[in-house]
RNA sequence: GCGGACGUGGCGAAAUGGUAGACGCAAGGGACUUAAAAUCCCUUGGGAGUAAUCCCGUCCCGGUUCGAGUCCGGGCGUCCGCACCA
């Protein structure tokens, strides 16, 4: 056989591919239809940002979410499997500054060039659903229910301290702020106020907090790290007399939050935060002090700023009572350690029990009592120095609470000081509070969902009437300024009030994308319906999504706005059901070696050479040969180019080779390392599994199933079945890694059938290949389609496998008659025994003693007792 | 600092408390070939032995159990999230 015509016995991936892409098109298999009668299954993986090219990373959520979609499909189900744009966001920005492209131009450019590349991945996609958030038939709908959530109290406008990114001149949530740098930009970010619209998710804390159990197909890890968002903590407010002799003013109190009320007694000082009333009313008659505030100000919040940061404090002269003793009178200070954003901005210092009272404490020499003292400690030497003492104990020094454990303390203090009142209002009250705040989503940008929102001189905040919705975004705009362009636009920003038809101007802010990216998997459900977000039917039908599979990093945010913003359009009738995503699945990234030259530049693998193995491996750039040092295992990431273009990859192995290799060795959670080894060995499977069916083809079989089937036949049968309810098991669970060794199993199983068939194998197994061969096909289906429906066509099908209902699995061919038990004397294996497969324990038992091998190991011994363990073991202790 | 996850061959990894290392990669040997590629076959945790076989082995130290990679306690290490949150 010549080379040439070997070449042409391979399977041409790039032909087939698009071979069968156009049929699916054509035939219109992967289109849902909204009345389907079927069992629903929506499955979706997180949208794109159309950043202009897709990277390995989408490669492998969205392989994932396409086998459990054909997987589904198969199974029987009506399966939603939509796709669409996150199109709104600062990079369209950036690229009319840097490139004088129009953002909108940019994005659906993008969006048209990302569209080719999926389409390219053989996705079982619904795109006649397709939507972008930048399209006004979209964020027409988030205006509008901007404005239902403004009518029912889920939105409000405030006037905040803000995060303020001086490059990008744009407010960012907590979220973005990463180390005190934007998220983006990576400036170091400042403090300003602003007003603010915000969604009030803080009203939905304890119900966000609570139904985190009820999400049984979450990660763990994902509620817990919500749930330390929402950071729920349980005390009590206590109002504090003020001194009137020292009193700035008739705010004769000072109200403070605690959660360890039962160190009272251990009370050493009071503490404001710089920004509190008291603080600023105390600063107006003392120069000092408001110089010490300015001060505070100028530290900055980045991380490095917090973590270096001395406790500074200034004694303010005022004096508070303690709530227990009106002689005992203690400090107040302003400190720079207490955020006015949580409690009340104020606390009371226990320097004996809390690292940063303790520090404050020793700095101003204020002293310490202990109140707490740990078990076996005798409470007369028990001393604190720099250490404060945080775990449980028995109280001392503390009056009436001594003896009482920490619980049984703070529940006293609580009873005493809620019964106590003062002027009609108890002296305590307890009270839960979150670390959550409200979400403030005014961007000062332009490619955003514009507020729909206009401010008159006369009439104040006016919203935009509905009859006038889509407010949408200005065309004829220039980015030669920082700044929102639409703060400067001539005419868009200037507006007759609506009210009063006086001179008012719109509101300039967009909305943060994160609002964009809160609904879409609701509006995939019936992206047609021109007049409302929903049709609720439909919505209902759909939500919630049954499987949702996206990257670990957006377990907070997006998760947890997306919970809310559904809870929104709950109340405002939209749809019937609170939590969107009943099952999550966080999927790892997609890493590869870095490369660098001596001059530490980094260097794209596609240039680089590698040679050698193990410790004598060696890299060096394939132009020059210059040696490169190989660096560690990363993230793909553009700045250390160590990217692999999707691309490329589909170019020269086809967009199977791709997926199956996503899917293969890593457990789909973790980071898989991307290898050109790895690749190889998926294409050369690829490769494999065409000519084994090939090969199955040409084994010419009866036309319908034999009666009975002899030893060598009921092997593959027994070895297709297996493989086919370990992977139908396993895709169910999402474990992809083992879908993919069971196919392989079953490959080498079926390639060792082949192998040992006489030339006109007996009719009975000659079947048997074909039923293989057509499970295998089958099963790898939803891994490589394209290739799938070759083979299938190959082994003679005129039907399209990714149309074809799940094979069935025949129970009794997964059960052996005979079983063969390790045998273990005293926990070491020593044997193994074949019985029956329904052979009682005493024939087990019997069995093994007869063994020679343990008799041997038994040594003359009589065993003490037998453990058998069905189906499993047998244990003979001695 | 607080919270969480993880630690298994040369590598990626399997293993409802029940034969540790399935499956893949890499490596070594062989077949086919003028040769290469491709393909196929064999070997591959460590040690002892001609061999049958035996001993050791899942980060370390203890514990529970007939039996522990798996459960519990204590270390060590790596990674992730949160962090002056009162």
């Amino acid at each position: 056989m010549t080379a040439e015509s070997q070449k042409t016995e391979r399977y041409n991936a790039r032909d087939a591919e698009t071979r069968w892409q156009k049929t699916w098109a054509e035939r219109g298999i992967f289109a849902t239809k909204n009345d389907d009668p079927r069992p629903k299954y929506y499955v979706l993986e997180m949208f794109p940002y159309p950043s202009g090219r897709i990277h390995m990373g989408h490669v492998r959520n969205y392989t994932m979410g396409d086998v459990v979609a054909r997987f589904k499909r198969a199974m029987g189900n009506a399966v939603l499997h939509p796709m669409g744009w996150d199109a709104f966001g600062m990079p369209a920005e950036n690229a009319a500054i840097d490139r004088k492209v129009h953002p909108k131009a940019w994005t659906y450019d993008n969006i048209a060039a990302m569209k080719k590349q999926l389409q390219s991945m053989g996705l079982s996609l619904d795109w006649a659903r397709e939507v972008a958030t930048c399209d006004p038939a979209y964020y027409k709908h988030q205006q509008k229910m901007f404005l239902d959530f403004l009518k029912a109290g889920l939105v409000a406008r405030e006037y905040r301290k803000v995060n303020w990114d001086p490059v990008d001149q744009t407010v960012l949530a907590n979220e973005q702020v990463i180390d005190g740098r934007g998220w983006r930009s990576g400036a170091e970010v400042e403090q300003r106020d602003l007003y603010q619209w915000v969604f009030k998710i803080s009203d939905y804390s304890q119900e966000l907090l609570e139904a985190l159990d009820r999400l049984e197909r979450w990660p763990d890890k994902v509620k817990l790290m919500q749930k330390n968002w929402i950071g729920r903590s349980e005390g009590l407010l206590v109002r504090f007399m003020l001194d009137p002799a020292t009193a700035p003013n008739k705010e004769a109190e000072l109200e403070i939050f605690t959660t360890r009320p039962d160190t009272l007694f251990g009370a050493k000082f009071m503490a404001l935060s710089p920004d509190h009333p008291l603080a600023q009313a105390a600063a107006a008659k003392n120069p000092k002090l408001a110089a010490f505030i300015a001060e505070t100000k100028k530290i900055g919040t980045s991380q490095a700023a917090i973590d270096t940061a001395e406790k500074m404090g200034f004694d303010t002269g005022i004096r508070a009572v303690h709530p227990f003793d009106p002689n005992w009178k203690l400090p107040v200070y302003v400190a720079n350690f207490i955020l006015m954003e949580y409690g009340t901005g104020a606390i009371f210092g226990c320097p004996a029990h809390d690292q940063r009272d303790l520090e404050f404490a020793n700095k101003y020499g204020l002293g310490n009592t202990p109140v707490v003292c740990p078990p076996g400690q005798d409470p007369k030497t028990f001393v604190i120095t720099d250490v404060p003492y945080l775990e449980d104990g028995k109280m001392i020094n503390s009056r009436f609470l001594d003896g009482m454990t920490i619980e049984q303390a703070k529940e006293e203090v609580a009873k005493r000081l809620e019964k106590d009142t003062r002027g009609n209002r108890p002296v305590a009250q307890r009270q839960v509070n979150y670390r959550l705040r409200d979400w403030g989503i005014s961007r000062q940008r332009y490619w955003g969902c514009p507020i729909p929102i206009i401010h008159c001189d006369a009439c104040g905040v006016v919203p935009v009437p509905e009859k006038d919705l889509p407010v949408t975004l200005p065309e004829d705009v220039t980015f030669d300024k920082p700044g929102n362009p639409l703060d400067r636009h001539p005419t868009w920003k200037n507006i007759t009030c609506p009210k009063c038809g006086g001179p008012a101007r719109r509101e300039t802010d967009t909305m943060d994308t994160f609002v964009d990216s809160s609904w879409y998997f609701v509006r995939f459900t019936d992206p047609w319906i021109k007049d409302a977000p929903t049709d609720r039917k439909i919505a209902d039908r759909w939500m919630a999504v049954d499987q949702y599979i996206g990257g670990i990093e957006h377990a907070i945010l997006h998760l947890l706005y997306s919970r809310f913003f559904t809870r929104g359009m709950h109340k405002c009738g939209y749809l019937d059901l609170d939590e969107p995503f009943a099952g999550l699945f966080t999927q790892g990234m997609v890493v590869h070696e870095t490369y660098r030259t001596k001059s530490g530049e980094w260097v794209e693998p596609a240039n680089v050479k590698i040679e050698g193995l193990g410790e004598t491996r060696r890299a060096s750039l394939a132009t020059t040969g210059e040696p490169i040092e190989i660096g560690s295992i990363e993230k793909m990431s553009k700045s250390k180019k160590n990217t692999v273009d999707p691309d490329d990859i589909i170019d020269a192995f086809g967009a199977d080779t791709a997926r199956w290799f996503m899917l293969s060795d890593s457990p789909p959670e973790r980071d898989v390392i991307w290898t050109e080894e790895g690749v190889q060995s998926a294409w050369r499977f690829v490769q494999r599994l065409w000519r084994m069916t090939g090969e199955i083809a040409g084994v010419s079989g009866p036309q319908s199933r034999p009666a009975v089937f002899g030893p060598q036949a009921q092997k593959v049968r027994k070895a297709a079945h297996r493989a086919l309810a370990n992977v139908s098991d396993d895709i169910a669970r999402l474990r992809f890694n083992r879908c993919v060794a069971h196919i392989y199993e079953l490959a080498n199983a079926l390639g060792d059938a082949i192998g040992s068939a006489e030339t006109a194998p007996a009719p009975d197994f000659a079947w048997a290949l074909r039923e293989a061969g057509d499970i295998l096909v089958r099963l790898f289906h939803p891994m490589m389609p394209h290739l799938a429906e070759e083979c299938w066509a190959v082994l003679g099908h005129t039907t399209l496998v990714s149309a074809e209902a799940w094979p069935q699995v025949e129970p009794e061919l997964l059960v052996e008659s005979t079983i063969t038990l390790p045998v273990q004397v005293n926990g070491k294996k020593r044997a193994e025994v074949t019985v029956p497969r329904d052979a009682t324990e005493a024939q087990i038992v019997a069995a093994v003693l007869a063994l020679d091998d343990v008799q041997k190991a038994l040594g003359g011994k009589s065993p003490k007792k037998v453990i058998v363990v069905p189906q499993r073991i047998v244990n003979v202790v001695v």
